[in-house]
DNA sequence: GCATGGTGCGAACGCCGTTCGCAAGATGGT
DNA sequence: ACCATCTTGCGAACGGCGTTCGCACCATGC
């Protein structure tokens, strides 16, 4: 948030051709790698020195944590975020295009919807994503008080769904042997539940497993859009 | 899941009066009383063991590791979740009563949100909370494949709203020092911003800011459940 | 009385985030 | 040209973490 242009190397030391100097714009984006590689658990001070080629004591010249380190991270992945113009006679398609542009640039990025999720909202670039949701509602012509808490529902609900969607994306084929057979054992658990005291959910077994194409995502969405509408002018 | 009954203190060792005899039950009430005192990231191998006058080595002897450990919290927690009796003639006030009541359980025990949101949906009470929520959903008239999408979005906005109230609540009042200066920090920011380049988000900045008395997650959850009864029979 | 198997636990391993202190190069004043 | 000062890199270490190993111990069944 300071600093925000420039980032000159400073100085072109020992061998500028074979590194990548250790900025930190380097270091972000290092991390980053790791964070589509392997998940935001494999960023580590360590990993990221490593493949710098250095130690981690280096990272903190740069950086002030880890819990800043990753806010970088999330920040330059937001930055890929492209906000529609804001189309008033089309407030619903203007507030589903941002919500799937924002959810689909966080799932390009394993699971770095989890730092969104535990950290405070932070960085430039959410605050222009919050400034373009902020201007579908209001040129669409909600009351302030419910824009003010519509921009932090909808939030909420695009950022938990990129994190929940990740994690089963790790339960279905990312992930370590160990994890995809805890979640098979789970599933099978719900398959054995005894029908007398579980008679609904045994009754809808393969409608609650079906991952299938259908898009939950959207569909919550719309719901929480349905409800939106009935607040215009009120 | 597995033993879920009896559990004996096995043996009467050498000070069945001083000492809470470590068993599972014991274990996870100690790690429980940590998560309501400070936190999930409170709890550790080690704590839990201090808090039993013991070492790290001997809760292996009842829980496979921490992972497990915190799921069985977890469930303790929602075996306080008392499902209402399903409404058929207002499957809306029972779906509202059961949500609040879910989000006001886990929000009693500090973040343990974060677990349910960090591993698979594993626990005899997480089934019988699902149950009570696909029986209100069915017995509603609401198709299959609706109930199938609308539990688990359900499910899903109730567990993060827990965990995003609970980390703005530490935040607030319950954190660090350092924690809270941060979100200071970033509600200064957010106040700063220049009005040229955002207009909606200055203009709104009260609005947004006013923590105040309004219930942002009953107002969402009503969003969701608005678009829903449009799903009835359809 | 003795083998057996479950239980407690001290010690250690290999990670982690972070800090310290020093070396070395860059910078600025004179 | 020279020295004081500042910035940067980084080896080493600290304390804490989850987890494993191996041994001592005791209740039990033969």
């Amino acid at each position: 948030m300071i600093d925000k242009g420039a980032e000159i190397p400073a100085r072109r030391r020992r061998s500028a051709r074979t590194k990548p100097a250790l900025t930190r714009q380097a270091i972000v984006a290092v991390a980053l790698d790791l964070v589509d590689q392997a998940g935001v658990d494999a960023v580590t001070m360590r990993s990221v020195a490593d493949a710098l080629g250095t130690g981690p004591a280096s990272i903190y010249r740069h950086v002030t944590g880890k819990d800043e380190l990753l806010e970088l991270v999330l920040d330059r992945v937001l930055a890929g975020v492209r906000v529609p113009t804001a189309d008033p006679r089309d407030w619903r398609g203007s507030l589903v295009a941002l919500a799937r542009e924002v959810r689909q640039v966080l799932l390009a990025h394993n699971d770095i919807a989890a730092v969104a999720m535990s950290g405070p909202p932070v960085g430039d670039n959410l605050a222009r994503i919050a400034e373009a949701l902020l201007a579908i509602l209001r040129t669409a012509g909600f009351p302030d008080e419910v824009c003010a808490w519509a921009v932090d529902r909808l939030s909420l609900y695009v950022t938990a769904d990129a994190l929940d969607t990740a994690r089963q994306r790790v339960a279905g084929s990312g992930g370590s042997e160990a994890v995809r057979r805890r979640w098979a054992e789970v599933a099978q658990y719900y398959r054995d539940l005894p029908a007398d005291r579980f008679p609904h959910t045994v009754a809808l077994r393969d409608a609650l497993f079906a991952a299938g194409p259908v898009d939950r995502f959207t569909l919550g969405l719309e719901l929480l859009l349905d409800g939106l509408a009935a607040h215009r002018s009120g």
